[in-house]
RNA sequence: GGCGUUAUAGCUCAGUUGGUUAGAGCGAACGACUCAUAAUCGUUAGGUCGGUGGUUCAAGUCCACCUAACGCCA
């Protein structure tokens, strides 16, 4: 037994997250946990809403509402969807708590403190009509490349050339549309990552069994062209964390908040904190996850995340936490996905393109999606969706491998020996060498898993299921039965143990399935299996048990047809 | 324009440090079985590994160039 720290990518605020999204991060991390969990491992999962930055601000203006009540609505929604996909968060918190505000606080002292802090002065584009400051999207203008009339400030969204907001010729207020414009000088807090650069180079160093996509994205931040620069972490808004130093004003920072790369991965911690108070355990609880001179030092911590974000979780968070000169726990494995294409594209949230969340759960149940996906996941490079590809290898292996062994046993039982475990005979030599082949798949199963190792654990776990038809297809009790019904009694048993077995082994990957199975199987230890001698007779001779419902109904080619069509376009 | 990633059977993908006949699942064909969601089990047929040229006794696996797609940056 272990104690394992595990935090997903926390998703953005502006609405619901497509498919693409859930695989790179929350999806593989929620597999990891259960494992763990089923394993009997102490887990604590971790995730969040990432709520500041400017495009929360314009999707609140967007929808007519005050940001803070936008974020909290949009949190509701998010959760409700990551309920319904079975994420299994201990918590999921958000990046406008007070714990978060606290800590990004607390940690910007620590760093001013050690000297990792500089100010720097800037010009930025000041609108006196709105009496504020106008960065990068809330500014447009004429771009000077193309002559479109509606360029942002940080990039003309027709000729795609990226922009400075002082470029733009005629420029105006996003928010007001007032022209009364001027160039003002304003000071911004820089975290002097470039003065970390060995310690960071060193620590990258020592994860020698990180992925290379990992530490491929991280060593060329770190060495290309001036190396590792220094990064800005305040901006000039009103929604976020207030710029202070500690618990103190930061003189010259008034107005200002904290730039949400700043604060965002900070609230991996602050999520914890969350935890704790929604549950009413002390500090302590906490703390004994993220402080290594509190108890974490025996804990491991792996993150999940899309391939995007991986500069910032080896090289920005790791200097802050390295910075601020506190014990705090550094993450040890560190699993990036690539990007999940969909029918010869991107997923795009921007643009509407793809399936969302919601979308998803609307047309299946949540365990049709996560088989799909975590068999498929982009691990070593980008993967591709399709709906000819989902509709095939979800009726292959859920409906006719999986749920299929599970109906052919139970009505097989039923219909010759009734709705209880029969009795009769004994295992021999065909259910010997069974045993033996699941106890080698079993290993290597647990061995994938362990590993993080999405796709081939999904394939090992595929034919686990597939040796259990193997079996009853070569011992053929519907035959037996005829003259020797003692033997086909032992085979039946131990047909329904496998669907058990099955169940067990499957509630990482499909939590819904695995639970059906095992209601109908009367089934209520399912702690994993140690032995499989003693594992595959626990449903003794008696033992009752129901014929469930189909478990996985089949995508039929017109649904199939339907969905491609519905979402081929772009979401309103 | 610079940098980076990818390019393996019809499809989705595996292929450690270069080494005997390039693998899996799906799909296809054929066969077996009939308990089951026309499900299952078995067999077979399909790639010379984007292209060209190198290094080597030996390259899908290293190097150069080219092509294509994608991404990041400018």
């Amino acid at each position: 037994m272990a104690r394992h720290l595990i935090t997903s990518a926390i998703p953005y605020i502006n609405g619901i997250k497509h498919l693409g999204n859930l695989v790179g991060s929350q999806l593989p991390a929620d597999l990891y946990a259960r494992y763990l969990r089923a394993r009997g491992h102490e887990v604590m999962f971790l995730c969040a809403t990432d709520e500041h930055g400017t495009p929360a601000e314009l999707a609140a203006a967007k929808a007519g509402k005050p940001v803070a009540e936008y974020c909290a609505e949009m949190h509701e929604v998010q959760s409700g969807i990551a309920d319904g996909f079975g994420l299994s968060f201990d918590h999921f918190g958000r990046s406008s708590s007070p714990q978060n505000h606290a800590l990004t606080q607390h940690f910007a002292g620590r760093l001013a403190d050690a000297g990792h802090i500089r100010e720097v002065s800037e010009k930025q584009v000041y609108s006196n009509a709105d009496g504020r400051f106008l960065p990068d999207r809330y500014i447009e203008g004429t771009c000077p490349n193309c002559g479109y009339d509606k360029a942002r400030g940080d990039q003309c969204e027709n000729c795609t050339k990226q922009l400075d907001p002082t470029d733009l010729i005629e420029p105006r207020s996003a928010v007001s549309g007032s022209t009364d414009l001027e160039v003002r000088e304003t000071k911004h807090l820089y975290l002097r990552q470039s003065q970390m650069k060995d310690q960071l180079d060193a620590w990258i160093d020592s994860k020698s069994d990180w992925p290379v996509l990992t530490t491929s994205i991280a060593k060329k931040w770190l060495h290309d062209g001036d190396g590792l620069r220094d990064r800005g972490i305040t901006r000039d808004l009103n929604w976020g964390i207030p710029v202070r130093r500690g618990k103190e004003d930061w003189p010259g920072m008034e107005g200002k908040v904290f730039y949400v790369w700043f604060d965002a991965p900070i609230e991996y911690i602050a999520c914890a904190a969350e935890w704790a108070e929604a549950n009413g355990r002390p500090d302590a609880d906490w703390e004994r996850w993220w402080r290594t001179d509190k108890g974490a030092d025996d804990v491991r911590y792996t993150q999940f995340m899309g391939k995007d974000n991986v500069p910032f979780h080896t090289l920005s968070f790791p200097a802050t936490l390295i910075g601020s000169g506190e014990p705090w726990k550094m993450v040890d494995h560190l699993k990036s996905f690539n990007y999940l294409n969909y029918d010869g594209g991107q997923f795009s949230t921007s643009q509407g393109r793809g399936i969302f969340m919601d979308q998803a759960l609307e047309i299946l149940p949540a365990d049709y999606w996560r088989w799909w996906l975590l068999s498929h996941a982009p691990e070593s490079s980008d993967s591709e969706f399709t709906w000819e590809n989902f509709q095939q290898s979800v009726n292959k292996d859920l409906a006719d491998v999986l749920g299929n062994f599970v109906s052919r046993i139970t009505k097989f039982c039923r219909s010759r020996f009734g709705e209880a475990v029969p009795q009769g005979g004994d295992y021999g030599a065909d259910e010997a060498a069974l045993i033996s082949d699941l106890t080698d798949m079993l290993a290597r199963y647990e061995t994938a898993m362990e590993q993080m190792e999405v796709r081939k654990s999904a394939a090992e776990l595929r034919a686990i299921w597939a040796r259990g038809n193997e079996y009853l297809q070569s011992v053929a009790p519907w035959t037996l039965f005829k003259t020797d019904p003692g033997q086909a009694a032992a085979q039946t048993r131990l047909g329904l143990n496998l669907a058990r077995l099955f169940a067990v082994l499957s509630s990482p990957f499909l939590p819904t399935a695995s639970e059906k199975i095992l209601t109908a199987l009367n089934a209520t230890d399912t702690s994993w299996p140690d032995d499989l001698n003693s594992f595959l007779r626990e449903l003794e001779p008696g033992h009752g048990f129901d014929v469930p419902d189909v478990l996985f109904a089949k995508i039929t080619d017109e649904q199939a047809e339907d969905w491609s069509t519905r979402f081929s376009g772009v979401r309103d």
